[in-house]
DNA sequence: TCTGTCTAGTATGTATACATATGTTTTGTA
DNA sequence: TACAAAACATATGTATACATACTAGACAGA
């Protein structure tokens, strides 16, 4: 049997290709122009208008670079718009438009089908178990990232390590 | 509380974003140059020498172009060769060179480090329980990618999986 | 005020990941 | 044998994902 059938990273990649594969294919359905990143990204800028780009980068655990591409891509469907002000010219400050809440509002019922659809194969108990652990996993490796989730965004784990972002 | 830290997707995603990072992180401490679909890809050519680029794709799980794209680093870097053949000309098959063969046995140990570094905040029992169910899940859910994986790659009998090391 | 440091955002380059299209070659079938 | 269909690799374009480097701006201490 080949190593990489025993590589537990082989699989985590293995599904998120299929979390994003469904994400895609159902929202497809709707009818929807969104990615999962942008569909965290429009959730993160509605919760929190007027949210920096560096913040929100946090929340959606990606970097800046990464991040300012995928607001420039929502900027450009018109779902959320930069806002340049003169108090601190570093910043750009997120909001979501209307067409972005309307797109954002129709997208949540999906999130749930795509829910089942990656974990459709095990028990309910075992769905809520596989979430328990990828919540605990993620929690506790989160330094070796380095675009690690803010603690905000974490579900209340309190002793969140430092911001290397 | 926002709404993505409910869904299974953003820590897929995020777990992702780990485990990448911790084999670039302990792989890089080794000074050796590989990515983890690399090593994937290493390792399936070395245990099916002359294997096409489509029936790799299919063992690594991704799609043919990436696939190209793959092998394309990995000849520039050395650790591979393409073989053009005359009997099928469409046909590429793919060798591990001597370089290659060093490259990846001294990445081996390297994958195991990895193994705890993504898993290390769970317990030896939950460990094995992640693992198990990344793998009934994905093995479900496998169609819902656009790049599933050969059965060829899957394992036989899920439960051998979890032994590591 | 000046200066060094920090921060925010961007630019560039590399690596997956995949859709779609193209071109070549092989194969199956009439 | 001729031709349609399938297979294989590649090209192009888009979207994360991140390292590194750079610019501009804010800020704190001398």
């Amino acid at each position: 049997m080949n190593p990489i059938t025993r590589m537990v990273g082989h699989y985590i990649r293995r599904l998120h290709q299929i979390s994003v594969g469904a994400f895609m294919s159902r929202i497809s359905e709707q009818d929807i122009d969104l990615t999962q990143v942008q569909f965290a990204a429009l959730s993160v800028v509605k919760e929190f208008p007027e949210i920096d780009q560096t913040s929100l980068a946090q929340h959606i655990a990606c970097d800046r670079a990464t991040t300012g591409g995928v607001i420039d891509r929502l900027e450009k469907k018109g779902f959320v718009r930069r806002i340049y002000q003169k108090y601190d010219r570093r910043r750009n400050l997120i909001v979501i438009t209307d067409d972005g809440l309307k797109v954002y509002e129709n997208a949540i019922p999906v999130v749930w089908v795509v829910q089942d659809d990656i974990m459709r194969g095990l028990t309910e108990a075992e769905q809520e178990e596989l979430l328990r652990l990828l919540v605990k996993a993620t929690s506790a490796s989160n330094k070796f990232s380095r675009a690690p989730m803010s603690s905000a965004a974490l579900p209340a784990e309190p002793e969140s390590v430092g911001q290397m972002g």
